[in-house]
DNA sequence: AATGAATGAGGTTTCATTCAT
DNA sequence: CATGAATGAAACCTCATTCAT
């Protein structure tokens, strides 16, 4: 049984390296059942013994290549470490990730193609997850004093969707500049706004 | 002559209307050539006298729908006001367009076959506009020393996109709170963050 | 009246021309009714108040190519000369024709696209005339003694024709031998194999 | 393997069929792929499983309508008999060639839809491969002195295309006369005005 | 006589999905 | 489990022709 898992587990992800490998090399027109299957040296028919159609294989493309960027992010929540340092870790390793799969996201991404694949970030899961979060961490700071009294919510949001735009930034610039630098830009500017007057 | 640019004029409106009808009572899937004819009540060839292809059609309907948008900006841009009031003013007028238009961008921005008609926001020149207009908004600030000395263009290009970010959550709330109370979180979170310390 | 026709005459021969150009430039995939109107800075509506159809203004081009040549032929048969004579004169002249019309030939004889406007030259009155004439000339041949005693008709559409070969062969050729090269060629042979024996 | 092969050449076989069956009982209008594959009893996708579009499929039907034709030429040019035999055999195989498929010619080659078909005939492989092994007979035969000396690639064009002239002409005619006859006239003026002088 | 906007039948091609082997 | 030939709905686009002005 077990054993039957690892098999099938297995088998998907031949499938979606195919998939993704097409989408690198040929751009997301290029992904269609037949393709896919000839890049993963199997017969089409085989691709729908382990998704039900295109629509799930290519969410779990997605899902394949962002889940280990959430689960990053997750252990910085649950890190014991103080909220405006979280803030400061979350931009470097949210960047950094990203960075290490230019192309793979370069692709993703911009290639007006794929972006009808993707269901939009806004109501995604993973997108509240990011948010759900960041709130935690934010009130969590408010609550040992050491952000002012905000509306949590709106700001994680903000703060969520500032590191998208400068992860987005960067992935457009041919030589972005150290990632130190733009997560550091990030976070000074996060953590000045919440910054308890006075302090 | 200028009869003629307006009945030209008139009837791509008529078409627009259609798609975007369409679009939503029942998705992009939904918007085919044919449909889209048949909505606007013509014939499929005649779509095709006003624009070369489906793309140039579907661009037409994304740039109506946002290019007033824009304009509004631009207006704030010009103004001659503090760069700190401009920004309170970008906030509360870009969060009221998208209120104001709620049902028709609501499905523009979430239904999953809409997106591929989006070339990506962050390499089109509309997104590049408004963070152009506000990094020169923030150097002005800077120059009057109402700003602190930070990398102009990054913080613009936060502050564009923390703006979508609220507004992108407006859209999904079904009543979301007063958009004055959103568009305040923002600015002054920014404003905070540029401050000059000691200030 | 004579003014009427003379301006119908005069229109007709604009759009011919349109269509020839048109031709020669872009292939007769680009001979849409829209764009023959475009070149001939008339409105597409206009073509038909002088052509029943685009296939009648296609034949009427046609004809308009190929007509003046046939009335050389013609001049020939009902010259006064001996038969071999002629034989001589009409290839020296119908190559002469070709190569002085080689762009507009080229394009109108090779372009795959093109061939189709062609109903079958052997079922053409205008092939029919030429074989025609021929027979008539081989005969009068015949009769003064001059050729030996052949089916006339097949011989004639072997001279036709071999002098058709030899037009294409320096169409499809960059530079070809002089003219009276290849047609000397053909007529001596044509005389040869007439010929009476023993003469 | 060699089982697959033989079933794609079958499939083929069919498809060619069906064009072929269309183009002579309703003309090259008509055959479309929605036409074809209903002929053929097939659906309109797996026609495009065999093909890569309609022109190489009518392509196709074009070369497995003549490739016998060539190689039947190319057994009498590579035949250990004189020159003028040679002649004398090809005519007589051409024109019984295309007697025994009338049907599928007269069609093939008159229907005014059709010609579009050929890429045209002076330019194919398959005219200039006529040529060829003519001119390489002739050139045998001068060198054997059965013939004179003369410029063998354009005397060869000339018999090639006056066979195509005969050929055509008995299409035309309902009942033409004995096929031998027709062969005899042809291969009797070439090998007369190949002749050598004083023979 | 001239216009040119409108028509809509008709064409080719793609590709996700099925199912008999 | 795996295969891959077959399907056929559906999409986009063209262009000859008409007709009200």
């Amino acid at each position: 049984m077990a054993a039957r898992q690892l098999y099938q587990s297995f088998k998907r992800q031949g499938i979606q390296q195919a998939v993704i490998q097409l989408m690198c090399r040929e751009g997301l027109a290029s992904v269609t059942m037949d393709r896919v299957a000839q890049e993963a040296g199997i017969a089409k028919g085989t691709i729908y013994l382990h998704y039900r159609d295109k629509q799930e294989l290519l969410d779990d493309v997605k899902n394949s290549s962002l889940d280990p960027m959430v689960a990053k992010m997750d252990e910085i929540f649950r890190s014991d470490v103080p909220a405006d340092r979280k803030l400061q870790t979350y931009s470097l390793r949210y960047l950094t990730y990203f960075d290490e799969r230019r192309d793979l996201f370069r692709i993703l991404m911009y290639e007006r193609e794929v972006t009808r694949v993707w269901s939009s970030r806004y109501q995604s899961d993973r997108y509240r997850h990011l948010v759900d979060g960041t709130t935690r961490m934010i009130r969590d700071g408010i609550k040992r004093g050491v952000f002012r009294d905000v509306e949590a919510r709106s700001v994680a949001a903000m703060f969520v969707e500032s590191n998208m735009a400068i992860m987005n930034q960067r992935l457009l610039t041919e030589s972005p500049r150290p990632v130190e630098d733009d997560a550091g830009l990030i976070s000074e500017l996060f953590i000045r706004g919440l910054k308890k007057r006075g302090r």
